[in-house]
Parts: structure tokens; sequence; C-alpha cells
DNA sequence: GTAAGTACGCACAAAAATGTAAGTGTAAAG
DNA sequence: CTTTACACTTACATTTTTGTGCGTACTTAC
């Protein structure tokens, strides 16, 4: 029980923070992790990034998302950069959602975690069956 | 406004869920993604990637968790069989935590989108400066 | 002798996320 | 003429998440 960590690196704090040290506290990446990887964020990204769609087209193909959790959502991820918004300025509302460049590269990532998830689901529905949980 | 969607195509509900489809709503990948994607699981993945640690120095690794949510996360994580956890039977209580293989696959995935955010923080930053946001 | 460290569980409280229902203004469909 | 769709917003209720503080059983350091 000895080399456990070394008295810190002389690595500051607020360096870490310029960076984007995912690992200290006060970090804004947080922030947009928060907003990637909220419970609709995920979803919706992997969702644009297949094809562009209009608000209520969005709702059908994402499972389970309320009009004012899509609404909200969307805003967090537009003001981050990630998702694009074009109004048509016609009667019947008419929006379009579409990932930017910056959106594009961060849905990559996320539909990796979500492939490797679903191919994986298998193994850790063992995992949940060995346990006993129904 | 015509070829809005096609009727749905053959491909049931629950042949998506059996493959494991993050976008249908009853999925149960959905509860995996959740615990992966909480606040706390994705740091202590990537903490716990680059190295075993016990309980108090993982907690000091991911900066800000609570002990409860550090324990909470570690259990939900465990129960899907990401994390393992080592007891060992002494007096002052001596836990080790460490990924599972299955772990070390998902921890992959949630440093790649860790990095991606890191580095392209600079970009986000940008694009909140532009909006106006302090 | 006293304080601190260990790995939590538990009760309670506050905060944050999410859901529900209703409303908007127009227009095409029935 | 009534309904439906569109893309939301707002108010309100509920659920979920997260935090705080306390207790534990014992040991090592001071």
């Amino acid at each position: 029980m000895n080399q456990l960590s070394a008295p810190q690196p002389p690595e500051t704090l607020s360096s870490r923070l310029r960076r984007g040290d995912l690992l200290a506290k006060e970090c804004p990446s947080r922030e947009v992790l928060k907003h990637m990887t909220s419970r609709w964020g995920v979803l919706i990204l992997i969702a644009l990034e297949v094809e562009t769609l209009r608000f209520s087209a969005l709702r059908r193909r994402v499972g389970g998302v309320s009009e004012r959790m899509l609404a909200q959502t969307l805003q967090w991820l537009e003001e981050d950069g990630l998702v694009h918004r074009k109004a048509f300025d016609v009667v019947p509302p008419h929006v379009e959602y579409s990932l930017t460049p910056l959106g594009l590269e961060a849905a990559a990532k996320l539909r990796a975690l979500a492939d490797w998830i679903e191919t994986s689901m298998p193994r850790i529905a063992q995992v949940w069956a060995n346990a006993g949980k129904a």
C-alpha cells in the first residue's frame, strides 16, 4: 500500500480547466457533456445524424419525448452549436433541424456508444439474469 | 410535402426491442444508457479505465461527487457488469473498484466522447461567445 | 486520549429534470 | 363548420436526482 498517488502533479487546476478536464470539478465542458448525455440529447443527436427532420417528425422518431423536452433539448444543443435550426416563415410553422459540422462529429461519438450498447445488450442482460433482476 | 415517412416499415416494434433499439420507447438498453451517461457514470468509467481505485481515491479523482452518489452510481455500473467490486474483509474497510472486460469496452467509447468534448471546447466556447452567454 | 481515515447505509431536504395539459394563429382537409 | 396539424410556450404537478449530515466499527497517527 504505497504508491497510491503522487502528491498531485505540478499541473494546476486552472490549467486543467483551460484545456477542459472533465474530471476537474468546475470545468465548463461538463455543461456540454450534460447536454449531450441528457436523456434525450443522445437520442436526438443520433436521430438527426441520419437525416434532417422537422420538429414533429423528430418527435415521432424519438420514442417517448414530450414536446416540452424536445424543444428544450434542441435549444441546448443549438446553443452549443451542435444543432442547426432553420425556420421558414410560413403560416403553418415549418422548422427543420439538422446537425452542424460540430454536431456531426459529436453524433458520431454518441452513435458509437449507442451501437456498442445495442450490440452488447445480450451480454449485459446476461449479467442481469445471473443476478436476479426481472 | 409528400414522402414524410412511409407507414412504418415492416420491422415490428418487438423486433427492434430484441435487437436493442434505443430510439424505440420501451427498450431496456435505455436503462444501460442512463447509467453510463448519468452525471457521474461517465466520469467514473473514464477514471477507472486508467487504473483500479479504492472508493475514497476514486472520490478524490472525480471532482465533486458525493459519497452517496459515488456509491449509488458504482452499484448501477456493477449491476450492469461494467464495474468489478473487490472487497477485502479487513478492519478498516478496503474495497477496490476496477472495470470488467465489458466495462473496458464501454469506457473506451465514453473516453472518445470525453476527449472530443475536451478538444472541441474552444470551438463550442466560441459559439457561446458569439451568442452572448457568460 | 483524541482525531482522522475507511466504505458505506439511511433519513431527510433541496434541486433539477421531466411530464401533463392547455393555449396560440392559421390553414388545409374532411 | 369542425377537426387536425404545425412548432412551440407557459403554468403547474410529479418524479428523479443529488446533496447533507449522521452513524458505524475499528485502527493508525498524533
